[in-house]
DNA sequence: GACAACATACCGACCAGTTGGTATGTTGTC
DNA sequence: GACAACATACCAACTGGTCGGTATGTTGTC
């Protein structure tokens, strides 16, 4: 990674300004429907510059996903459901707050990460590793959390940490693109209901009809 | 060139050799992505056919989300699992069949109707609707048989037959973006692990560690 | 001869990427 | 600390090719 070079430091450089222009146009309508001017345009930058920062329009479409990973990550390592002593409970805070954040415009809520590797998957190898990393990186870290619930409160033979982690972030992604075609979050609030449910049956709570759940 | 002396309605023509077209292209590159003159090779037709039969490559798009919803709801309509007297296991033979169609390349597995909505949502209003109304649809005749399966045995407070089929597809959509990271079937087939479990759990059927589940 | 179902030829707009350049650091040497 | 040598960051204009779409011609069928 090269991101930190000799910058002014007070002002946003080219490169990250077309990787935040990225972010929010690709979300907008796609990778292939969103042109490097377009990316310019919104980044209030030329076109030699983009090609100064980035070989290819898919090399910024893969540093954009590395972009992504890093900015959520940031996002979801800082809210407070970490902070709560007992795993699973971690994980419950993780969906509300997930919840939390999907309110607004869909293109504001939904997954660079998710649009860009249904899109770009057959076609650049480079935006397809970059985005699934960022997915099944965030996966990994929620099966932390998961496996030393599993650890503490035991779950049927052949649940693991990461398949849970990994089939939150598939039911997620889905609810995403059922969001895309109801303009709205509820199909995402939904699938947490979902979500929450299948979890507090799994570790046997029977915390089933309250919303939030085990506030022990 | 081939077969166009028989137009009437018995062999292929121009029309559905390009919506054959798209859902294979789609597919594999996007819609975006995919150009018209690429869908006319593909299909062996010219470009004066193509626009003869549709407006625009956006009414292509939507007119394919329709061929989807036509194909797909013949292929799940006529398949074994429907047979079962049981709703319950009508929906377990469903997520069965789910599993064993998912297999091969992963283009030839995926959903031509998810892969557009999360494209073209943004973009055409008519693609967005027709991709939408082809999940949405096949979550409704979900619905049927789970809303039977609730009235027979019963489950938690405020779960509905369509929020559960909704939300099977969207774990199925979201899997199907896990699989193009990966490049297999694997996420596909652990969401339905996961599914079913939940389902089982939810139903309060303790067929937990079979695969199959509720043989009767 | 009317009409649907194509085919051919072509257009202007837009596309990703290139070019040749400037302005502003940074670094090593004396 | 002066200065050459080099590196980085960015710019405006341009290019060859591709895009969706159109205008018009041809052909088989009723």
């Amino acid at each position: 990674m090269n991101t930190s070079h000799t910058l002014p430091a007070g002002k946003q450089n080219a490169r990250s300004k077309l990787l935040d222009a990225a972010i929010v146009l690709v979300r907008q309508q796609g990778f292939s429907a969103t042109s490097v001017d377009e990316l310019c345009a919104m980044a209030d930058v030329t076109k030699g510059a983009f090609f100064h920062h980035f070989a290819s329009k898919d090399a910024l479409g893969a540093a954009a996903a590395d972009h992504w990973t890093e900015t959520s990550s940031v996002l979801f390592m800082d809210a407070d459901y970490n902070r709560h002593e007992d795993p699973l409970d971690r994980y419950l805070g993780y969906l509300d707050f997930r919840e939390e954040i999907a309110t607004g415009e869909v293109a504001d809520f939904t997954c660079y990460a998710g649009t860009s590797l249904q899109e770009c998957y057959g076609s650049s190898d480079a935006i397809r590793d970059a985005a699934y990393q960022s997915i099944a990186g965030h996966s990994e870290r929620l099966a932390e959390d998961l496996d030393q619930a599993i650890a503490r409160y035991g779950v049927p033979e052949g649940v693991t940490g990461l398949s849970l982690g990994l089939y939150t972030q598939a039911a997620l992604q889905g609810a995403f693109i059922l969001a895309k075609g109801q303009g709205n979050a509820a199909p995402v609030h939904d699938a947490i209901v979902h979500l929450r449910r299948y979890i507090l049956l799994l570790f046997d709570r029977e915390g089933l009809t309250q919303k939030k759940g085990c506030e022990r």
